[in-house]
DNA sequence: CTAATTAATTGTATATTTTACACTTATTAA
DNA sequence: TTAATAAGTGTAAAATATACAATTAATTAG
């Protein structure tokens, strides 16, 4: 059978650009990266393919690696092929950005990988292209929150609407009014209001609220506009 | 030095979906693949990628090869890598969508291709999974016109708001009403009035605006809101 | 036991944006 | 001159977004 003669063959590596919450600040997860060159810095967590491996099975078997979880939510962001992007060998890097519950993980964390969560202000430099590939899955995480549900993917099943609101004001840098924030979220009609409260952030409680699966399902592609000025984003 | 031993090494090639519009209809610019495996079938242009050439560059090059044309408004949607897509051998297509002028290009178009435009409803099947590709290319240009002036990049330098608005309804497959649609445009303050008219589709003859090149970099990340209910949208 | 503190919850009036809708105008051809 | 064609334009009603502050529930301190 002919094969495509004389043509150069490139590696091939999936990064992921995982972003957690812990009810307070957004996260990335970050690994010191095992292998020459630049053994020990701090890195995106990444995998060469496989042979019969799809990008997105490999984006998911690396978070399963990693954080032992399954089922997160895995977004295909760009690939980036500048010949000179990894000093050794030219790679080109598709990735991905995964937004997942710190919770959920924190207990299951792998150790292999020296893996750490740092707050989005305060990561520390990457290798090669990371940075770029980091303000990039920023700027599209921002895009997509602002008119799609996405943001929920980094919330426990459980939720209070103040600790809602501040996940969208930390990702946007921003204040909300409050009763503004409220009818807006409530509009949606995907969250079902629940019995108990959460005590820990205050005397009065907030109440918790969950997901409407279905109407999550169903609405996740729609409008929603939870952001007064969108005309600042990229 | 050392090299990245034992891992696989896969061929690389850059794919573009490029859309044009004739004043009338959305197009797609396809080639007949010049060599097996499914040669003369019709096909998305793309080239594998060059030693020392990033995925833009390619992009680029390979509209030049084929249009002439240089400058011309180029993206990255998508890169597809399931280890089926080439049957002869496996090879990872990262794709790109062109927006350009048609009238730009006609006496330009390069022969050694047999390249056709194909009115966008009426494409033939394509080879692999190009036909996957120029779905999430529509979706993705339907995405972006929503919110953003892309589609002036399908226009020529002038044009009449009647033409402007059949390009939005051709895309959105729909019907906007004549008044709202002008007023909505009118009120990006994007366009210039000319004091010629376009006399050829009408006796009373359309007035030829051209785009305000200082506003509309400056507004390009802008979210216009042209789309009634972008609700129905992905 | 009362008062003070803290954060959650809730409503209303105004401004802005979006939508629905139809007649007049310029030109050409009959 | 009249008929035909497509361009151009305005207004009122509805929906949405914004600005803004008092009340409530529970805990803690005196």
């Amino acid at each position: 059978m002919p094969k495509y003669y004389k043509q150069t063959r490139l590696l091939i590596a999936v990064d992921c650009i995982i972003f957690g919450f812990d009810g307070t600040e957004l996260k990335l997860l970050l690994v010191q990266r095992s292998l020459e060159p630049e053994k020990g810095k701090w890195s995106l967590i990444g995998s060469f393919i496989r042979e019969s491996e799809d990008f997105e099975n490999g984006a998911a078997r690396i978070l399963k690696e990693l954080t032992g979880l399954e089922g997160v939510y895995l977004e295909q962001l760009h690939a980036f092929g500048r010949p000179d992007r990894d000093p050794l060998e030219r790679t080109i890097s598709v990735t991905y950005f995964a937004l997942i519950d710190i919770n959920q993980y924190e207990r299951q964390i792998n150790t292999d990988f020296h893996a750490e969560w740092f707050p989005i202000q305060k990561t520390p430099k990457l290798i090669f292209d990371h940075d770029q590939m980091v303000q990039m899955a920023k700027e599209k995480l921002r895009y997509k929150a602002a008119f799609h549900p996405i943001l929920f993917e980094l919330l426990p099943e459980k939720f209070t609407l103040p600790q809602l609101q501040s996940l969208y004001e930390g990702i946007f840098d921003t204040e909300f009014d409050k009763r503004n924030f409220s009818r807006k979220i409530q509009s949606t009609k995907l969250l079902v209001k629940q019995n108990d409260k959460d005590k820990e952030s205050s005397k009065k409680g907030a109440y918790y609220y969950k997901l409407d699966k279905r109407r999550y399902a169903a609405k996740f592609h729609a409008f929603l506009n939870f952001i007064p000025n969108p005309d600042n984003l990229k």
